[in-house]
DNA sequence: GTCTATACATCGATAGAC
DNA sequence: GTCTATCGATGTATAGAC
């Protein structure tokens, strides 16, 4: 059992990583200050070292709960019985997620902030996000390791290219599920999904 | 004809900039200060806005100088006449280029500088680099806008994730040749390369 | 064209009163 | 637990002497 105190920490830490977001979504990842961040929770800036040690420790609270996120995201999903349809929703999930607020993409899947590091308990949520990604390739048939790579990679390509050069479109997301067909098509060894087409044979 | 003292100046500009990349180098493209570039060239920092008039004016000239590093090089390359086989060097080349430099391939191709957009200047160097992949696409019969988009995100996906995850290995890029095929065996248009295999129709 | 000096702002972090 | 006050560092940019 929690007591009250601890309680009522937490439920301010949430509020503070909550307000750090919204900072975070106007001027940036990397423009988010402490002062702002204690006047937009009604506090002044060194009240925050009641709650984080270091502006690191910040950054790290905001990365376990963006993929923290993420997994809620991912783990309410129903998936199709047929494994190739629930790679493309998983994917699309994902692509849907990381575009939405470039942010929160930044500070999960890039390196915006020099100096830090997630800890190795912030860092078990991403790799829980992304086993289940290798787990939906495996169910498709992509075993091998350097498939799986390249075709995470892909997934990557498409939504950086979409959130450099327009954010709020589709231009490149949109041929998410045609990729993927694609990938499978050539890669995958099992074929446990009806396959329209020959496939090529790796060499 | 140009007047002795504005070449002498240009090549002070030269020396600037290659300090300045020596720095980004060193500290990370948004790591660098105008008081040590100015100390690296023998300089006091207000003698750069002699050069300079801002420091987003210096970054401009940084994006053109890289951009015309890439272009140097890709001029410099002798292409195969089998389309695909340019196709593959072009795109290894640019590759090759964006991960030999961590800081250059983030000021050229990603937004890492606050509130810096390239001149249009300094963009019509990377439009050109850009038009001669898709020039080399489209010898290798891809055509059809999306499938030149998704090519060109693909080896993005590559780039990204080899240098966010193992900046000087090849777990990643290694697949490059090998992606391409794929690509261009399932989307090309005219198949002018000898295809080994049968090609998937688009829906 | 280069310098010294400085204005002016922002930031993270700490000390210590309450 | 929150505050005021402040340290110390860094940063861009400008003024004005030489």
């Amino acid at each position: 059992m929690i007591g009250k105190v601890a309680q009522r920490r937490e439920t301010k830490v949430a509020t503070i990583v909550a307000a750090a977001w919204d900072l975070a979504r106007a001027n940036g990842i990397g423009g988010l200050s402490l002062h702002s961040l204690a006047r937009a929770v009604g506090m002044r800036q060194p009240s925050l070292y009641e709650y984080f040690d270091s502006k690191h420790a910040l950054y790290d609270e905001m990365f376990a709960d963006g993929n923290r996120q993420l997994l809620a995201r991912l783990d309410a999903l129903t998936l199709s019985p047929d494994p190739r349809a629930a790679l493309k929703t998983y994917m699309r999930t994902f692509v849907d997620f990381a575009l939405e607020d470039p942010a929160r993409c930044a500070l999960l899947f890039q390196r915006p902030i020099p100096g830090f590091e997630p800890s190795a308990e912030s860092y078990a949520y991403a790799a829980r996000a992304l086993d289940g990604a290798v787990d939906r390739l495996h169910a498709a048939g992509i075993e091998d390791p350097s498939d799986v790579d390249c075709c995470i990679a892909l997934v990557g390509g498409l939504i950086e290219a979409q959130m450099s050069n327009e954010p709020n479109g589709d231009r490149w997301t949109r041929h998410l599920d045609r990729l993927i067909d694609m990938y499978v098509d050539n890669f995958s060894k099992s074929q446990l999904s009806p396959a329209k087409s020959s496939r090529r044979k790796r060499q």
